[in-house]
DNA sequence: TCACATTTAATTGTTCGCAATTGAATAGGC
DNA sequence: GCCTATTCAATTGCGAACAATTAAATGTGA
């Protein structure tokens, strides 16, 4: 029976969650795109306005730890969010080697004008909340279990 | 209760789906590096033997159909397999508009090489078979309700 | 046949994502 | 205090990912 082997062949492409996640990703990215063009932002800068939307005045280590991104994406990607006048960015007095990254006026306020992104991407989820969330929680588990093989 | 209320926010990253998606991709990312290391292949160039393994010979269209990318992303990652002696491309005598990618036999003979990606994989997943396959076809599922979304 | 639209790859430019390295600031042991 | 290790951000280089454009081949309708 061909067919029922390739069904479970590891090394058919169908059925790695891998590439299921890896496109699901990308498919996600492509609904983010319009929504985000009209706020000015990347798909990653708006991650990282989201995190600064829960606390400002975050030193950039904590949002990499939070976004699992390093210096070598954050860096110039905040220089550019500082250039869009979204973000300011001054050395900690406390410690020099920490930048802290602070919200301007526009980057608060950029946050009403944000509201109706995740709305707009419920919607094309077509899909309910406890659906969704349900999903949310066994793909963070995943992830966290990943994470955890790296970290050894 | 703030507690409560922070839970239902739909402006909070750890509620969004699309962040479990994005960081577990990643995550993945991290997992395979080094597996895929060994082979000398990136996770997008093991995706696109991977659907060079099931079937030679295909367009370089047919692929990104597959993987949903363009011929902006695969017409110089082919070229990188190309230069690694993995596939070869060649324009098509019916329509020479097609490029058409094959392997070689050392691209051929790495699927053996990789034989044992999956299976790390799996371990690294710390997760049952049934499981896996459960949220693969969840998250296929979405990926394509949020692709129909796109193509409207 | 000829004009026009469509299909297909390739190219250009911008932004991620990460490994590896560098350099400055800080912490800890003596 | 002094030497060493650690921490943190920045930099460099490479490989995606994608939008937009270009160019060539093919298809289609008058």
């Amino acid at each position: 029976m061909a067919r029922k082997q390739s069904a479970l062949d590891p090394q058919r492409l169908d059925n790695q969650i891998c590439f299921a996640v890896y496109s699901a990703a990308h498919a996600f990215n492509r609904v983010y795109k319009p929504l985000l063009d009209q706020l000015g932002l990347t798909y990653p800068q708006y991650l990282v306005m989201l995190v600064l939307w829960e606390r400002d005045d975050v030193p950039l280590k904590d949002i990499g730890e939070k976004l699992f991104l390093d210096s070598g994406t954050l860096t110039p990607l905040l220089k550019r969010l500082e250039a869009a006048h979204l973000v300011k960015r001054t050395r900690s007095s406390e410690d020099e080697r920490q930048v802290l990254i602070a919200l301007t006026s526009q980057g608060h306020a950029l946050k009403e004008k944000a509201r109706a992104v995740p709305q707009s991407i419920l919607a094309a989820s077509d899909c309910s909340v406890s659906e969704l969330v349900a999903m949310k929680d066994e793909i963070v588990a995943l992830r966290d279990r990943l994470n955890a093989v790296i970290g050894e």
